[in-house]
DNA sequence: GACTTAATTAGCCATTTTGCTAATTATACG
DNA sequence: CGTATAATTAGCAAAATGGCTAATTAAGTC
């Protein structure tokens, strides 16, 4: 996977972002992971949150869709990490609206 | 209207300004009326997206709705104003993610 | 091998979103 | 007043979203 994305993919990618943050479960699973460490099993993120597990399930599926947050496998275990460089792309769209300088 | 939002009103306006924002539609709204002085009417908008007009009418109270715009009337127009304040509302949020100092 | 545990997948249903066209409201103009 | 223009509202249908329970997959344990 490139680490640099072409510009097509770079809109892709931001639209999906955009559309993972739009649910409050979505962006509280993402403030968890960051406080706890940036890294969490699927297990202790569904243990924080209300919903039942098959819902938080998917909901971290559309945030690893986006790629706000990543797998790994270990045993029966799936480790999801936090990646901020695609939390940093909304930053990056915020940035166009930076007022011209005079 | 207060200029600074209880916790509860912020949490409900970030609610609805990452709602608003997971539109493409909606972000490229704001994006126009940026490069376009802040400032457009509803027309104005309407005439750059290939949308009917009523569907970018609805857009436009979705944005009006989270705060990130504001309306206007002169006559029988309505001018709508980028609110760039409800925009830092993201910068905010994802100040949330900084890493802790050493 | 049988059983438990971690997690996802399947499938269902209610609600919300988003697009459209047609109808309406309200202002401006001859 | 009658008509044109700016914009919204009404109402409909298709699609996406988000919740649940039940079933399944896969790995660890006795």
């Amino acid at each position: 996977m490139p680490r640099k994305l072409s510009s097509e993919a770079r809109l892709a990618a931001l639209e999906e972002v955009f559309r993972a943050l739009a649910h409050l479960a979505r962006r509280q699973i993402l403030l968890t992971m960051h406080f706890r460490g940036d890294q969490m099993t699927a297990g202790e993120i569904a243990g924080r949150f209300a919903h039942s597990w098959p819902t938080t399930t998917r909901h971290i599926r559309v945030l690893e869709l986006a790629g706000l947050i990543t797998q790994t496998r270990s045993g029966r275990e799936r480790i999801y990490r936090l990646d901020r460089d695609r939390l940093a792309m909304v930053n990056e769209w915020l940035g166009w609206f930076e007022k011209a300088p005079e």
